[in-house]
DNA sequence: AGAACGAAATCGTCCGCGCC
DNA sequence: GGCGCGGACGATTTCGTTCT
């Protein structure tokens, strides 16, 4: 049976269950295990990309329930809430949860290949989902072994497989490209204004409100899918001190509101309550098209010869941050900062011009970065459209 | 209008129960 | 009696409403 009518094809379909095994190694913890073991569980493979973000040492004399055992090599295949699409291959022996399925491959087959399959939208559209109530979708074992999968011979898995590890690689590599410019720029706010703590450079000190004209509170009015204008909110802004554009809600908004309620190029957003850990959220507003912004961010226009820019990157500093999680306050889990508490904020006051240097250096950084974005996104399409073509048999 | 707070949504761990 | 299934529960984040 051929798979697709153009290009390359395959042979034959299979099934996904002949060519791998669950590994169904459970860790008891009523055999009392002994020693330690290194815990990946769900929360530490970065969705889509499924990459390792992180591990636990556990002490298995103190697990309280089931785990399930893996190896290096074996597939980790979270498959609950499957959209998040998490599998990871282990780069060593370890534990993960009884929500993940551990695979072995066989003789024959690529395990590369067979995690590429993971990871396609082949997949997650053909393998069902139960939907057990409560949010707590899961693709069963069974079904997954039903799986139709097209196998080419080995060398062409491993051909397919490099092909997309390779894609990967390129977007890893960007991505890496882009956290040292994080870096970089992190640099020149030191470099330029020196440590806040120590002001080596003998600054001016000040607080925020002598930078500032004017703050306000965005609207409180509920944002809809429709409405004349685009509103900005908490996750339009992100931990690292830019804004985001994507899922935004729209509201109307009366004229007399529009000045009141809009951000315009060069205003500073600020994120007044948030968990501890994102309250204070700072970002510069860096577009000429009218955006409404809600209630929980406060914008903050700079006086004349102020670089929002400076007081954004301070914000976010780490000295900035330091400060601003002094000063929270913390009521049933979530934390505040208002409008007037932030402006109390100690800052240093560098000449405009040395403030303007910044601007400039940032803006040309945040140039190269566009680039980048641009490249990454490229990337990203790319690897998507190979992903699809790599299992019908067109690459 | 601004601040406080409650609720909803999301994610992931962990555990008990009942079935094969 | 082990394991799959289903869900309770807690943590985190976001959003909306109520109070002052």
């Amino acid at each position: 049976m051929n798979v697709m009518n153009s290009g390359r094809s395959f042979s034959k379909l299979t099934r996904l269950g002949d060519l791998i095994d669950f590994r169904n190694d459970i860790v008891h913890p009523k055999d009392n295990p002994k020693g330690e073991a290194i815990f990946v569980g769900l929360e530490h493979v970065e969705r889509n990309t499924g990459i390792r973000i992180g591990a636990e040492k556990v002490d298995l004399t103190e697990l309280t329930g089931r785990r399930a055992r893996f190896f290096a090599g074996d597939i980790v295949y979270g498959y609950l809430r499957p959209y998040l699409n998490k599998v990871w291959t282990a780069e060593f022996d370890g534990i993960c949860s009884v929500d993940q399925y551990v695979f072995i491959t066989r003789e024959n087959v690529d395990r590369n290949y067979i995690a590429h399959f993971f990871r396609s939208e082949q997949f997650l559209k053909t393998a069902p989902v139960d939907s057990t109530p409560g949010q707590l979708p899961r693709i069963r074992s069974g079904e997954i072994a039903d799986t139709p999968i097209a196998l080419p011979p080995l060398n062409e898995q491993r051909r397919i497989a490099a092909i997309l590890d390779k894609a990967d690689a390129l977007r890893r590599k960007r991505k890496h490209a882009l956290d040292l410019l994080d870096n970089l720029i992190q640099s020149i706010f030191l470099e330029m204004f020196g440590s806040p703590e120590s002001n080596p450079k003998g600054w001016k000190q000040g607080r925020i409100s002598d930078l500032l004209e004017d703050t306000q509170y965005g609207t409180s009015e509920k944002a809809g899918e429709k409405g004349d204008y685009p509103i900005l909110r908490m996750g339009n802004l992100t931990a690292d001190g830019r804004m985001n554009f994507e899922s935004l809600k729209y509201i109307d908004l009366d004229d007399k509101d529009l000045e009141k309620y809009t951000v315009r190029r060069g205003d500073i957003l600020f994120n007044r309550t948030n968990s501890a850990d994102l309250v204070g959220k700072t970002a510069v507003f860096d577009r000429d098209e009218r955006f409404a912004f809600a209630g929980y961010l406060v914008r903050a226009r700079v006086k004349k010869g102020v670089s929002p820019y400076y007081v954004a990157s301070y914000l976010n500093s780490r000295h900035g941050k330091a400060t601003l999680r002094g000063m929270a306050k913390s009521i049933v889990g979530m934390a505040n900062i208002n409008a007037k508490e932030m402006q109390s904020i100690p800052i240093l006051i560098p000449d405009a011009k040395i403030q303007r240097a910044y601007s400039d250096a940032l803006a040309s950084i945040e140039a190269l970065r566009a680039v980048s974005k641009r490249h990454m996104r490229l990337l990203d399409s790319s690897f998507s459209s190979l992903q699809s073509r790599a299992f019908s048999g067109q690459l």
